[in-house]
DNA sequence: AATGAATGAGCTTTCATTCAT
DNA sequence: GATGAATGAAAGCTCATTCAT
């Protein structure tokens, strides 16, 4: 259907120009006027496309953490060795960050904050990443290649959490995007860390 | 004076009791009643002590901040040792955490989100970690324990970005208190990480 | 016309949908939207048949009130005895509650209470009920039957208070509709008591 | 407590102002921000009293309610005589329409309209008039005075949709306060129908 | 005639902050 | 210092009505 596509197309707009705005502001500042000002579309219809404030918020981050999880499956199919596996997850995530800032900051700063977000479901999206990122460390121990030591679980809130933390940087220290801050310079620093410290 | 001591107790009673409630529903779900019903003091007497909402959430920052670099400075005079220097500050944070998980979940989850928190006085004491840290590391690789490949400040972001994806752990999945998830336990295990990264 | 056969046909389709809706949730807690649902009308169709909300509920009333009126008309004419027409006016009012008690219920409980209800083209229809009982009782006491001590508009007030009386007993205890509430027997009993309290 | 008394009888003013104004535009005309006005207190120490609009309409209604059932209670002990004894009910209820028609108006206009009205609590509230109108008749046929004919629970039903009858037609008409239609006059008129009616 | 997306005024409710006592 | 009533500016959401297709 034409008419469905439109739909959706609209429902994207209005659901970019939140992010946009929840990324200037923060969730709790954003008044929905505002999105509907940066959508240049009537105050009213945002309710037509999401049922309240919240539930774009939520939509945002299943939208994304549905793209990060399809990310990851390419990877884990794609990649043999469990090295440039890790690497490539933890590139990816951060890449995501060049292509729309917006977007992660919101999902890292605001998404978390939203008691509706604690909802099973969620928790079932949250957590399938770190499944993903736990089995890839197990096969890369059964291998041989890392450091049975380590709790493959815990190598994966790691990984997340350095993507937190460079975003999180991003977000105090706007000043750090010139000179040495390049995302790409960190996420490459963060990667070998991170690798070697399984090793 | 006595009589400053008390202010100064009340005035502590009252920011707890704010701890205790942000942690509990989060600095925006929180009503200033809610911090007075929980200090147990009449709604009005929070005015007395604090020039309004944000400012207490403000405070329990600065005062936070200022006992972790406290914390740091005394690490950094009393251990020699490059490698066990960066594990007691990784361990020194993480052990606030069992002290008072509220008040590290507060200062993780809310402060960032508060607008006043970007002034140049919170970003100074901010950064100032990041400096001591990024000091410990680059003396050790200048004495030629740590990899000089790894950039002293990205490493000391990585550590603040441990302890935040701990804590977002709790925060997440409170389901994790039990069995592995002991904060001691992952707190070996992260600094295990980190340190191996960057030997 | 055949053509303005259909569009009356239509108008009045909306019309019974609007009745149905307004007696299931009340005039103001209906919207627009639940009348083009039960109507199974697009939206935007209800205003190509009403110029608004309002509208459709005069449009009700006054049809309704018409309907009644040639009701009164016809047994003033067709019956002789006071008594008998008085009676007959009563259960001709009630009567209709039967085949249509969504309809009264909506002109008992929910046209009063539209600002717009009270113009005097709808005063004048709504008056000539009383006019007309009124007359009833009159002719009724010049041929000696009905105490003359009575007012005749007291009375043709008393008549219509009797049916708001039993719809709303309808409206409120819905459970009455089983066992001696049945409508009829109700009818019979206000009916004697009216007609005793004025002979 | 005399600051508990300064709050209840506050908590009237406000409570009275809301008669007034739904009275005037009824209750789903009536902003919250009007009863405000008229109570000339500040727009949010409205909520200070009442916990939503619904309730304040609530509230009324069980206020007057109360009131009316102990008025009836005293008429039961102190009139002996059947006859007089509902003579007193009907009167007592069409005079406190002289002493607060605002209140009347309210009750039958507005608050049947009200969902959170069909709650058991006011359901037993409400059925309990019926309950001690029905056993006055009773008695009254017991006694021999009231015809056995007639149910008692439907002239119940029958006294109040005369006391509606009449707020109506004040409603309806208001030109109706001059003349004959002093309330005390249909009152008398009123009683005297619904008393021969069943003896 | 039929459709349903678009519009935006309007309303309830919340709650940080002030202030009289 | 202590109290909690009073204030009023927001902000989320609804929904009658319009209008382009």
């Amino acid at each position: 259907m034409i008419a469905e596509d439109q739909l959706e197309k609209k429902r994207n707009h209005i659901r970019q120009a939140a992010v946009t705005v929840f990324a200037r502001m923060g969730y709790h500042n954003s008044r929905v006027s505002d999105i509907a000002k940066e959508a240049e579309v009537a105050y009213g219809l945002f309710y037509h496309y999401f049922p309240s404030k919240d539930d774009v918020l939520i939509d945002i981050f299943q939208n994304a953490w549905t793209n990060l999880l399809k990310g990851l499956e390419h990877i884990d199919k794609k990649i043999e060795n469990p090295v440039e596996k890790i690497k490539a997850v933890v590139k990816f995530s951060l890449d995501e960050y060049e292509k729309n800032p917006d977007l992660l900051k919101v999902i890292v700063m605001d998404v978390p904050r939203l008691d509706k977000f604690y909802s099973e479901e969620n928790q079932r999206i949250f957590n399938r990443y770190f499944h993903r990122v736990s089995q890839m460390i197990t096969k890369g121990q059964e291998a041989g290649v890392f450091n049975k030591d380590v709790s493959p679980q815990i190598i994966s809130y790691l990984t997340l959490g350095a993507v937190d933390a460079l975003i999180r940087q991003y977000v105090y220290n706007p000043s750090i995007k010139k000179g040495q801050g390049k995302v790409s310079k960190m996420t490459d620093q963060m990667v070998k860390v991170l690798v070697n410290g399984i090793l």
